[in-house]
DNA sequence: GTCTATAGAGAGATAGAC
DNA sequence: GTCTATCTCTCTATAGAC
């Protein structure tokens, strides 16, 4: 959206915002030149063609390090009270996750068929897995430091992160306010917790 | 997809099947005729729109009462057993949720924004909240039985259908295979069964 | 690198015959 | 209720001037 930006990263944002938006197929080259102020010929010169600006969508989204956004050092600083880390852990996640750029990722992710030609594409359960990596480590710091029980860390990352993404997909698919985060949170958190705690 | 039923179910089947793969948008009238072997033009003799094509596919699956598949016989029979309970109950929603039809109405709930134009679609929240509310009448005849601990009944539908229902849809829209499931949801069930034993 | 101009296909939808 | 024919608009993409 900066207009300082060069013409390949403008055309990148506001395909970003209109695949989001309408998808892949609603959204035409019509639509992002003018979003960009230039023709649907000058497109060509950045991208060889509408398919090849979606991939390299997915590509600049899926190459990312989201790892410090979520892991701050004042997450890390509290890594020995387990029941403020898990809390600071989920506000890190849906702040994140709730971030007007991610959503627009979330949303194109969500429409998008893994179907037919191969797994040339990155999708949901390539994201998923992402965040699944960073809380198993995270578990296996806890346990090897005996803050928590010894469990198996997927079950573990599954169990802590499926509530929370699922409840981000409803924020940004549908209607319902942000407000309700917080004591999902804290319910979500309270009951993970008693599971956990040695 | 079956020919001897009448045009307009017809058309709304097809369009189920094409609205799933490739979005609203990149599914067009004249897919949905070659689908059914008319012309476009008789497509208007039963939907004034292709909008309401899609309104009445939404409508048709949004009225639906999938209650019983879920709260089947065989599974009211063993409410006194809770974590034999949940293993099926868990097995069921999975079955549900992956049939086809089912997943290519997921399919199109997860490319469809609510965004916009006011309420006037059923959402993939709304969805849930089905299968929650059947879940919380559950979890509250188990607490009045004393079968489970006294807890949060919306707090122990969340916990419950979470994971369960992000596999299905990292199934639906990702490569993950069906097997995968069988060791997710025993993981699950041990899991929350720990955490609501009295 | 952006423009004008245009090709060629496909879109949603309607009129009117049968 | 289905057909043929057609309207009008939009789509992706390219050629060639500046």
């Amino acid at each position: 959206m900066n207009q300082s930006k060069n013409t390949k990263e403008h055309i990148l944002d506001v395909s970003l915002k209109l695949f989001s938006e309408k998808t892949y197929y609603g959204a035409s080259i019509r639509d992002i030149a003018k979003a960009i102020d230039k023709r649907e010929s000058s497109i060509y010169n950045h991208f060889k063609s509408k398919e090849e600006i979606f991939e390299q969508l997915i590509l600049k989204f899926s190459s990312r390090n989201f790892g410090p956004l979520i892991l701050t050092d004042q997450l890390i600083n509290i890594i020995s009270k387990p029941e403020k880390f898990f809390i600071l852990l989920s506000e890190n996640l849906i702040h994140f996750w709730n971030s007007e750029e991610e959503r627009m990722f979330i949303k194109i992710l969500l429409a998008k068929n893994s179907n037919g030609e191969s797994k040339k594409y990155y999708s949901i359960e390539n994201y998923l897995n992402d965040f699944k990596a960073l809380s198993e480590f995270i578990f296996r710091e806890m346990i090897s430091h005996k803050f928590i029980k010894k469990m198996d860390v997927v079950v573990l990352s599954q169990e802590f992160i499926s509530p929370l993404f699922l409840a981000a997909i409803e924020l940004i698919l549908g209607l319902k306010s942000e407000t309700i985060q917080k004591s999902l949170i804290k319910n979500h958190v309270e009951f993970f917790w008693n599971s956990v705690k040695k």
